[in-house]
RNA sequence: CGGGGUGUAGCGCAGAUGGUAGCGCGCUUGCUUCGGGAGCAAGAGGCCAGGAGUUCGACUCUCCUCACUCCGACCA
């Protein structure tokens, strides 16, 4: 035992090289693969288990509140894309094109999907004639391509994974309830589901999608202190309406232009439950969308009786959890380190000594503690381990997050406070000029990332040119 | 797209001045083990990223391409 190995061979540890660390976490715990096409990589069955709780989870939402799942095609032909001016300005860079069917060139080349807004607004223009025909609310699970130029798994694949949802509305109020709903549902899944904290915000005018409005997002702060944008949630206003010919009758018989939102979230999602909840172990998930929420691992399963009792175990609570019995021919250490890799939140050891007391030993993944429990009332003890789990990540992040929260009012003081601490989330006030957002960003690194709706005064002045504020900004690093 | 790094067995790596490839882990089989990545024994596994040169001969030298990766710019 003295030359005991590492625990976990060949996981570079986050505090030496955060990047490394993440990309031998998605490979090492079965998460993602590579191909022979740069940016598109393989979703293992591990990793892809996750995202179909995601969607699951948040199908159900969209479902509760009224949303209808569709499919587009992926095919948008150019002259469609082109309807509307700041939206294909905005995705021309990095859409993929055919050119090509079989061996005849295309009359029209067509873009791979690199969003859909364009393809639900020729379809709402079909369908859309009268007040009666709205609201229209859509959602679709589809990939869509967006040529990026450098790539990480689940951060920035080219091809990625994930839900869109179009909405029209009769009017601008119902349009941006809508936004505020859907960006509310992506909040609450985030940190009641995922443990991740997210600050709620809207992106500044350089910064919102092109096209919209206005745009909301969540952010949330991964544990190197860079932020990811979370989800996104865009109004519309009658923008596109008026690009598409979107119109309808109204009650009044008048013809008017629909209000239009969409939302989206991706598997970037997985990327932040990685980097905001794993360690030097391996992953670490919360218990909602972990495709093994419980592991159990026999102890000299050769033993009379052992294998029979976790599988008994097994069946027991298999009603309740997502289950997994190890009953694999490697020894009961190299199963500990296999599932903390990944991230599986409870483990429950079961041997002969066990066996004879009527107990198991529950160990929660995220500080490793071990509790001997009765099998009496076993599955409320680990419906009480998975909570556990659940809130011990929050605070977790939580206190990541306060702890890399600076409020700053001088573009000194966040240089000081970013030098001292590393990256994290800056707050400080603005006077809603973009040079002043731009200069900012040149001069301490950070970007504005949105400004949160709840918001503080921390100054009367902008921190950059000193004239009167206008809203609290978060800034930050950002994947 | 700009700047670095790396491509040799499934993974991690070694292969001085050119001579046809090795180590650890993993894998297979057998026996012994089993409460924090077990031990012994016998095996399988390679177009040295791809292409073009130089050379009697290239993993090794030259050029080109591709991929992965890190740091910037941009993005979900």
């Amino acid at each position: 035992m003295a030359d005991q190995k590492k625990m976990v061979e060949d996981i570079t540890s986050m505090d030496v090289d955060f990047a490394k660390w993440y990309t031998d976490i998605c490979k090492k715990a079965e998460l993602v693969e590579y191909t022979s096409v740069k940016g598109c990589m393989v979703i293992r069955p591990y990793g892809y288990a996750i995202w179909e709780n995601i969607q699951r989870i948040l199908d159900g939402y969209f479902k509760e509140t009224g949303h209808e799942n569709v499919c587009m095609p992926m095919f948008i032909p150019e002259s469609l894309l082109q309807k509307e001016k700041d939206h294909v300005e905005g995705f021309a860079p990095e859409v993929a094109w055919v050119t090509h069917g079989g061996n005849d060139l295309l009359e029209e080349r067509l873009c791979v999907r690199p969003t859909s807004e364009t393809l639900f607004c020729e379809h709402f223009a079909n369908i859309v004639h009268s007040h009666r025909d709205l609201p229209k609310l859509y959602n679709q699970w589809v990939s869509v391509v967006r040529w990026e130029k450098t790539t990480r798994p689940f951060l920035r694949s080219r091809e990625f994974l994930w839900q869109e949802g179009h909405t029209v509305h009769a009017t601008a109020e119902e349009a941006i309830a809508e936004t505020e709903q859907m960006l509310n549902i992506y909040a609450d899944f985030y940190e009641k589901d995922l443990a991740i904290p997210v600050v709620r915000g809207q992106k500044t005018e350089s910064d919102k999608f092109a096209g919209a409005e206005s745009t909301y997002c969540i952010e949330a702060l991964m544990h190197d202190g860079k932020a990811l944008q979370a989800a996104t949630s865009h109004y519309f206003g009658d923008g596109f309406a008026k690009a598409f010919g979107i119109q309808f009758q109204s009650k009044e018989n008048k013809l008017e232009y629909v209000h239009e939102t969409s939302w989206g979230l991706t598997t970037r999602t997985i990327g932040a439950i990685i980097m905001t909840h794993g360690d030097d172990n391996g992953l670490v998930l919360p218990p909602a969308v972990a495709p093994i929420q419980v592991v159990i691992i026999p102890v000299a399963q050769h033993k009379e009786g052992v294998l029979e009792k976790a599988n008994e175990l097994k069946a027991q609570l298999s009603k309740s959890f997502r289950v997994k019995l190890d009953d694999s021919e490697n020894s009961p250490g190299w199963k500990y380190s296999e599932y903390e890799m990944k991230g599986v939140p409870v483990r429950l050891e079961i041997g002969p000594r066990d066996i004879e007391a009527n107990q198991c030993v529950l160990v929660t993944r995220h500080n490793r503690e071990k509790t001997v429990v009765s099998l009496d009332n076993l599955p409320d003890a680990i419906s009480q381990k998975l909570q556990e789990v659940r809130d011990g990540l929050w605070e977790k992040a939580i206190a990541n997050r306060d702890k890399k929260t600076y409020k700053c009012t001088s573009i000194d003081e966040i240089k000081a406070a970013l030098a001292e601490n590393g990256d994290g989330l800056v707050m400080a006030m603005w006077c809603g000029d973009e040079a002043c957002e731009d200069k900012v960003k040149e001069e301490t690194g950070v970007g504005s990332r949105c400004i949160p709706f709840n918001q503080e005064n921390l100054d009367d002045k902008c921190v950059c040119c000193g004239k009167p504020a206008k809203h609290m900004v978060m800034w930050g690093n950002a994947y």
